[in-house]
DNA sequence: TCAAAAGTGTTATCCTTACACCCATGT
DNA sequence: ACATGGGTGTAAGGATAACACTTTTGA
């Protein structure tokens, strides 16, 4: 009989908050003081198969149950199970179990309500916080050519296939000319772990020398905020799939109010896929997919002329086959 | 302490062969006869977290045990872990566990090589066998209008909303003119299956009840050939990942030998989508993506003029971003 | 000579991108 | 008047879809 696997659930719960898109997360208590951990979480916890039916519905408890707060629109985004690699040793159900394994499903969850949150701990986070490198609305990030890529071209040197390393660094990270794909945020955080530039790269190993070091105190803000276990995986997984969805399926707009301004709409994009987009031509692509529809009011407070209030025409959904917005990008501003 | 859950690994392992797609399938030991069962399954075993250090591995050595054969690209899919639908009762490992939960993993595996197979049981399968209507490059199915559709429409309108129910079926079996999305192949299992049209939907309702019927024994052939457990969900799910991915990364060449035709290549993307193509387009198609070089030598057995032999230029990958090839339709023909 | 499959040319149309510009409000 | 953000016009270039057509082989 095969020994037994514990099943944790984790939720990127995604909201956009003044112009910043925010990601929920807790400070889960630290496994061998019994305090709040240093470092921030996402909201998670067990899948017992015997309470819960689903573990979607199994999600929805955990997150409301660590932040008071109530997801919408949830989809599953990626099951992890690798030894090393940040997997929890199996931390779940309040009890160590040293043979037990850990697999951890991650979900992506999408809200127009950041609400203010009262619950201890919980609290949302911009994401630009655990990947700088990943906005490039003011421009391309210095820190690509400050940090990153003289640390990566020299962690690429050192390897067996240093070509090889080489053009996956250059083409991931946009060095010497390549161009950026905003989509591949996984890959980015990847290489960046194996390379040792992300925090937790250094505790995991030293776990794995059976260390047992606590989570990463100190570390470099330009590489990001570090996160308990592999939740900043999981988190670049969810961006990333948020980035590529919002191309052909309408999702975005499970991110917005119900009435919004098209400029509210385009820094709701821009937030997300961390591009400055050219306004004329955002417009043009919105009206051209007939997904929201103009409700003849207007909204005064702009700071300049009036901009018309739309809505997201939902009933679309089952009518007709509908895509995303695409990304008319604005050249380097 | 939580209740132990069990975690099954099962693989879509897709090929073309003489320009059908096909996938990988076995006869599955029935849990109450032992012998082998009437319906077949995808090759799956039980993810072992102390012998198996990651779930690809496990994964490739399940295909290789049960079919002699070993994958090449691997992705996964999806975690499936609803009671119901499908999902199997702990029939992993050798043991029924009734206190236990069986949550299965699904895998895509793309392989060139559909090469003969020894092993008994063991055999491919094109997958119109299991979705008769997904396949319109000889033009419309007629199951479609001849039985899904009225069917559809009956279960619609007996429906709380038969409106919503009525258009959801239309808008993805295409009835009453709607236009067909051939990505959408898992919803589409689902509403048969929630339709009661799919054979597995009625045997899953007896177990629900309690009856532990087996598998289904008599299927109606235009809605399918219904496979063991959640298997013809999970394959649904590896083909809809494939005619998605196949538009916007070049994974169509895993399927391919490292010598092609054109054509070899233009029936191979029909063969996945499903979808007849244009050939003078599909040409330009792949010329302008420039994936592919030309090797000055020839196909002589065409049936008429000589063809050009091209390789795929896997050194792009890590080049320089690469998509994949957009599907310029055939009006139906 | 004809069938069969490979392969090329060309056009109308639509979408994308970029640039220039006008409009309505607050101070 | 002018700053600020909302909103429109338009033309160049590229991608797509559809049409007609030529080329090279085997029977």
């Amino acid at each position: 009989m095969s020994p037994s696997v514990a099943i944790g659930l984790s939720a990127v719960v995604v909201a956009v908050k003044d112009g910043e898109a925010v990601a929920l997360t807790v400070r889960p208590e630290d496994q061998r003081t019994h305090e709040a951990s240093a470092l921030r979480g996402l909201p998670s916890g067990p899948f017992d198969p015997v309470e819960h039916r689903t573990f979607e519905l199994a999600l929805r408890d955990f997150v409301t149950e660590q932040t008071g707060f109530e997801l919408g629109y949830v989809e599953q985004l990626y099951t992890f199970g690798d030894k090393g690699r940040g997997s929890p040793r199996a931390e779940l159900g309040g009890r160590v179990d040293q043979a037990a394994r850990v697999v951890s499903i991650g979900y992506l969850a999408l809200t127009p309500r950041a609400a203010e949150i009262a619950m201890p701990g919980a609290a949302w986070v911009p994401w630009p916080r655990a990947f700088p490198w990943e906005d490039w609305r003011q421009g391309r990030p210095s820190v690509l050519d400050a940090v990153i890529g003289p640390q990566l071209k020299a962690w690429a040197a050192a390897r067996p296939e240093p070509a090889a390393a080489l053009a996956r660094a250059r083409l991931l990270f946009a060095l010497d000319g390549a161009t950026w794909n905003e989509e591949r945020v996984l890959d980015r955080f990847e290489l960046l772990y194996e390379a040792g530039l992300a925090a937790e790269a250094e505790r995991d190993q030293a776990r794995a020398r059976g260390e047992d070091a606590g989570e990463p105190a100190g570390y470099s803000p330009a590489l990001g905020e570090p996160m308990v276990s592999d939740h900043r995986r999981i988190l670049a997984t969810g961006l990333a799939r948020l980035r590529g969805k919002i191309k052909y399926r309408p999702v975005v707009f499970e991110l917005m109010p119900s009435e919004f301004t098209l400029s509210e709409l385009q820094r709701t994009v821009e937030a997300i896929s961390g591009l400055p987009l050219h306004k004329p031509n955002f417009r043009r692509v919105v009206e051209r997919t007939a997904l929201v529809e103009g409700l003849g009011r207007q909204r005064v407070e702009t700071g300049g002329r009036p901009a018309e209030l739309f809505r997201f025409r939902r009933e679309l959904l089952n009518a007709r086959p509908v895509s995303g917005l695409a990304l008319p990008a604005l050249r380097d501003g």
